[in-house]
DNA sequence: ATCAAGTTGCTTCTTGGTGAGCATCATGCG
DNA sequence: CGCATGATGCTCACCAAGAAGCAACTTGAT
């Protein structure tokens, strides 16, 4: 799958994350193979995008995650593979696989498992959030740091946004959000939608994204904001 | 399955990968198998890949990897059959039914890694399929049988169908459609869109989601299907 | 405004993968 | 036996990708 160089400089790349916990910027992999030039750097991090390995943020100074690696690599370099925030938790006992493959079975390559905690109303409100009713595997570059979990909509208030009935929306637990923040919000104590969120002195808006849904109106004590949108997934 | 010859290339890749980390080049093959070209390498390559047993991206260098291995090969050498942490759990009763041996290419937990072929215009520019940018993972449940692949859409020609600009498109290939399908269309051999197809008669017609376009018609030997949509992800 | 970090264009050279065309050999089948 | 088929082997041609270097340009941060 990779060439020798891109074998280098991914395990360079590791090493720096596992020893300073930030990826090294172009120059100091410039220096770490020897090389006179950035420009190559580029193109040996633009293969190992291409090829699933790590993930980037153009344009930004060290901006890049490992997200998986290659077995030769993992068995050499006892490390967890890393991605999204947890990876101090192993220990390295005498056997190391003892749990890797439970432990990441919500965390294998680029995916994460998360549960659908049944279905949310995104015209006029269902119950609140249930039960998990099945797990979903969502690209792991969708959730950041925090808890996260899946719902399926139903209703179609939100179709301006793009969000269909039985799309599956993957939500961040949060009790804030900003305006204009799709959110499921839970209306007095009852009911929780899927609105985008806009706040006016201690007034709130659930705003739908549908002409022939109105716009409610609360007092903010009345709406408990139960996490924001980050992610949907749609099958056909 | 295999015949003698594919067994020993897909031997001699795995005691490679083993030992380097890095899969041989064609070259490196061709000498192994003690061939005086290439291009039977080639071939058998094709044939492994067609057989499940290797995954590779064309046209790069050592780009492959195996995937399984027949269970002649498990037996003889001890190594890990590779994918994504989890072997260690298959004892070998009497009933090995445990992976019917045509089951999980990239498939860990519930998730596959698709390529994601570059950008498709939604609305009227393009660039037809180009290149792999990097990999996604999405949920296995999305893909049936068939080769898939990803593309980010650009524009905004498909909004009325919740296909925003950004979103990326999980495409199952395939060259016929149905009605009312949504299909990647390779129009006049040159331009890729993301548009519904009807046929009529001997017309295809492609219709953008978005009153601001127009629906354009073509003769059936203008437009080729490349692909189905099956899926979309999207990320906030 | 300035600096550091990334991104790109262009060049050069080497390595590596693709594919057409043709020959050989084993095998299963009437 | 003669033929079709499929797996292999080879040559040759071609072109794409990997790797490296230099330099200029863009972006983001301060």
């Amino acid at each position: 799958m990779l060439t020798k160089k891109q074998l280098d400089l991914l395990e360079f790349i590791h090493k720096r994350v596992q020893r300073d916990g930030v990826p090294p910027s172009f120059d100091e992999m410039k220096e770490a193979l020897d090389l006179r030039s950035k420009s190559g750097i580029h193109r040996l991090i633009t293969a190992l995008e291409e090829r699933g390995f790590i993930r980037r943020l153009a344009h930004r100074a060290r901006a890049l995650e490992i997200v998986k690696l290659p077995d030769a690599l993992e068995a050499k370099l006892g490390g967890a593979p890393s991605p999204s925030g947890f990876e101090p938790r192993v220990i390295d006992g005498d056997r190391p696989d003892s749990r890797p493959s439970g432990a990441r079975a919500l965390e294998s390559g680029g995916a994460i498992e998360l549960p659908v905690m049944g279905q949310i109303a995104a015209g006029v409100p269902i119950a609140a959030i249930a039960e998990v009713s099945h797990q979903v595997s969502v690209p792991s570059s969708m959730v950041g740091k925090g808890d996260h979990y899946a719902l399926e909509v139903k209703g179609d208030s939100m179709i301006d946004a793009g969000i269909n009935n039985g799309d599956v929306v993957i939500i961040r637990e949060t009790t804030t959000a900003d305006n204009g923040d799709i959110v499921v919000a839970l209306v007095e104590d009852a009911e929780a939608t899927l609105k985008r969120y806009r706040r006016n002195g201690n007034a709130i808006a659930l705003e739908a994204a549908n002409p022939a849904y109105e716009t409610r109106l609360f007092r903010d004590d009345q709406v408990k904001v139960q996490g924001r949108l980050v992610g949907l997934i749609r099958s056909y």
